[in-house]
DNA sequence: ATATGTGAACCCATTCACAGCG
DNA sequence: CGCTGTGAATGGGTTCACATAT
């Protein structure tokens, strides 16, 4: 009687054969931020408790989510930070790199190309567009602005893993359902609306309004359960 | 033998017996701004599964969440609009409204003055704050901007709910500290790291680098297992 | 001795399914 | 009958605890 595994899986599959979850996906890009800092501060090894005080987490959390990379700890010197920063860049970007389009050219869009500025990350704001003429054509934090009508021309020219709706709640789904159309495939919805997509396309939601009226729940009742706050 | 509750609690009790969790906070929140627009569209009545096919959840996490306000859907006409946006507004705002404070006027702070802009809601931006002498003293979108400095003297006039932080990653820390001091209890952190606070202040992180770095990720590893995306 | 990697236990959120009611 | 309200079951994420390695 076979009780072995049919086929064990190859250690190097590129796809990894489990669906990880968003918020393991969340720890580990944080996780890439404290192992960048610790690595231009000299550090060349870190424990996985160090990592956890940083983020506050669970040393046990952080082994548990790191499984998910293949992992490279020594019970000794812990993590070798350097490998371990490849690892996650492997894990988390594609190979060439996060190429980004930004629809919405505000206040809150003005803020992610200056996040986003060029030059230093492997990501990058490759597009952005908006309906004002006013800004149409200028070039802002070093990014040419475009009409939105020319979504579906510009990302057949220079295609995007990712796009930003950064428009008022009224026009984010028409410019969801042409982003869709031009064949973004993952989407960061930062209107308070919900987008009606399709299932074939990811879609991230940051509500600002609705993490304040949290905030202001938690600031007049207290905790809410974990040991958090 | 008595064997009745021994003090039935009062349905009308101010503070929600069983702690809520922060995702049923944040339905509940975004399930207002559904009732508000159908309300406001003229409907008086709404059905649970229309209410989940907008927000898109199930009918039983909308009717289940709903449980937490103290609920009364009717079997034929599903739940009175109004009467549960009274509700709503009982359990999710302080009875004074909310009161925030804004600590970074810059593209992402002004992106929030703007949304809160004054006059509509009951939240508002009572006092913003910068660094930045060119903005300090003038008013942005109907809000003064202060030194940072005066964090403490201008609270204790004004004291606010919740205070956003909206600065760079290197000052964020230092704000806290300031904002812990002048007896804020409630922090929308904005920026990409974690605070240190006493357990006593509730901290809500939005961390937009990390959101669009899990869409990037989700781009090319499609499904996360759930049924969206 | 101390830290990693991981099966197992635990806990909490969501979903199921049904009683109750108009 | 269809919808609400809710105990019970399910499922997935976190924590525990220990085998293992140095």
């Amino acid at each position: 009687m076979m009780t072995t595994l049919p086929i064990p899986p190859l250690s190097t599959d590129p796809t990894p054969s489990r669906a990880i979850s968003a918020r393991t996906v969340a720890r580990l890009a944080f996780y890439r931020r404290v192992l960048l800092r610790a690595h231009s501060s000299g550090r060349t090894t870190i424990f996985s408790h160090e990592i956890a005080d940083i983020c506050d987490a669970t040393s046990a959390q952080v082994r548990r989510d790191l499984m998910a990379v293949g992992t490279l700890g020594h019970p000794i010197h812990g993590y070798e930070i350097e490998g371990l920063l490849g690892q996650l860049d492997q894990f988390l970007d594609a190979p060439h790199g996060v190429r980004m389009a930004l629809v919405g050219v505000g206040n809150l869009g003005r803020a992610l190309l200056t996040y986003f500025a060029r030059g230093r990350s492997p990501m990058a704001i490759e597009a952005a567009f908006d309906s004002d003429p006013a800004k149409i054509g200028r070039a802002i934090s070093g990014c040419h602005v475009e009409p939105v009508e020319r979504i579906g021309e510009v990302l057949a020219a220079t295609p995007v893993d990712v796009a930003v709706i950064a428009v008022p709640e009224e026009f984010a789904q028409h410019v969801a359902d042409q982003l869709v159309a031009a064949g973004v495939r993952s989407l960061l919805n930062l209107a308070p609306t919900r987008l009606r997509v399709p299932d074939t396309v990811f879609v991230e939601d940051v509500d600002l309004g609705i993490a304040i009226e949290r905030a202001a729940f938690y600031a007049r009742h207290g905790d809410k359960g974990d040991g958090r706050a």
